[in-house]
DNA sequence: GCGTCCAGGTCTACC
DNA sequence: GGTAGACCTGGACGC
């Protein structure tokens, strides 16, 4: 466990629309940055490594949706230099999606006869960027070729096992472990201690190829078209099309097997027969109909599922 | 209680 | 280049 005291403070000013309830806590149950944070009266408590350091951060909602303001509170064991504290405020408003203009995205929702309604439920939900390639790599490979239980009990037992452990603001949280931590780990051992099963190799071997250096951070896959970014990502062991879609997913459609029944009935009014081979026809679909704006339409109606059911009075089905 | 099936994919050997 | 089959584990299900 690392105690961090050393505090540094920025005031965010996002574009609005901009909900801090919806985009730091997100109405399906998607973590900010770690399976592990914590949102209590209205603040979130999480932790992460910038720079390769490790950070507490608190989050508190200093205005509304119209005229929004987040209140950042950074803690780190040593006294930041002013070049890490420059780092952390523009860290801080990439992965908030501060920056991000909802406009088009909603001009083009408002005439689609399915994200119109989204837009509605969810004004303001922002998309948020991990920091950490590692940590969301991680998580795609947990979210292979198992139910969604088991993923949660896999990534439990990483962070316990592995994670880093900071305890800032009166509270303990961690964060994902770096790879070094388990490159360190032979995979049987992985395997045995998190029943992790096959994805125990790929997730060392991930670790490895993050730990040889050259591959780029979130930050500069960002700046990449996202195409690029995506052949880049899927370079990693372990890391095919959907994974590549979940870890960096500006270019994608992740439609997976539970997705595609849901996109089936949006779609075409009915679950596909068999969901594993629609995968590829409803993620074309889903990139003809919305195009350049698919990642964000995927993400919208992934979290307003049950709103959706109600109003276009078909079933979706719930995680 | 026991056996079987399969889940929010990826990789590889084989053709 | 295309594709079947293997891969861990554990909960659900049928008997």
């Amino acid at each position: 466990m690392v105690r961090l005291t050393r505090r540094c403070t920025f005031i965010l000013r996002p574009k609005a629309p901009y909900s801090f309830e919806l985009t730091v806590r997100k109405p399906a149950g998607w973590n900010l940055f770690t399976p592990s944070e914590i949102y209590e009266g209205g603040a979130l408590s999480t932790a992460l490594h910038i720079d390769g350091r490790l950070v507490g951060l608190k989050l508190v909602s200093g205005g509304d949706t119209d005229s929004p303001r987040i209140l950042a509170t950074a803690v780190l064991e040593r006294e930041p230099e002013p070049s890490l504290k420059r780092n952390l405020r523009r860290s801080l408003e990439d992965m908030l999606g501060t920056n991000e203009d909802l406009g088009g995205f909603y001009a083009m929702a408002r005439r689609d006869s399915i994200l119109r309604h989204t837009i509605d439920d969810l004004r303001g939900m922002h998309d948020t960027h991990p920091s950490d390639v590692f940590g969301s790599a991680i998580l795609a490979v947990c979210l292979q070729m198992a139910p969604i239980k088991r993923s949660e009990a896999m990534m439990a037992c990483i962070m316990a096992r592995y994670g880093e452990e900071a305890e800032f603001e009166g509270e303990r949280v961690r964060a994902w472990p770096l790879p070094g931590t388990i490159s360190r780990l032979m995979p049987e051992e992985l395997a045995r201690v998190c029943r992790l099963g096959y994805r125990a190799r790929r997730i060392v071997e991930l670790a490895n190829a993050l730990l040889d250096g050259g591959f780029p951070t979130m930050e500069e896959l960002a700046r990449l078209p996202p195409e690029e970014a995506k052949e880049k990502l899927m370079e990693l062991p372990g890391i095919g099309n959907y994974s590549a879609d979940i870890v960096s997913p500006k270019a994608g459609f992740p439609i997976d097997v539970w997705s595609a029944d849901v996109f089936g009935k949006l779609f075409y009014g009915k679950e596909p027969e068999d969901a594993r081979a629609a995968v590829e026809t409803i993620k074309a679909e889903g990139i003809r109909r919305w195009g350049k704006w698919s990642w964000m339409a995927f993400f919208y109606i992934a979290q307003d599922l049950e709103n959706l059911s109600r109003k276009l009075g078909v079933q979706l089905r719930l995680q």
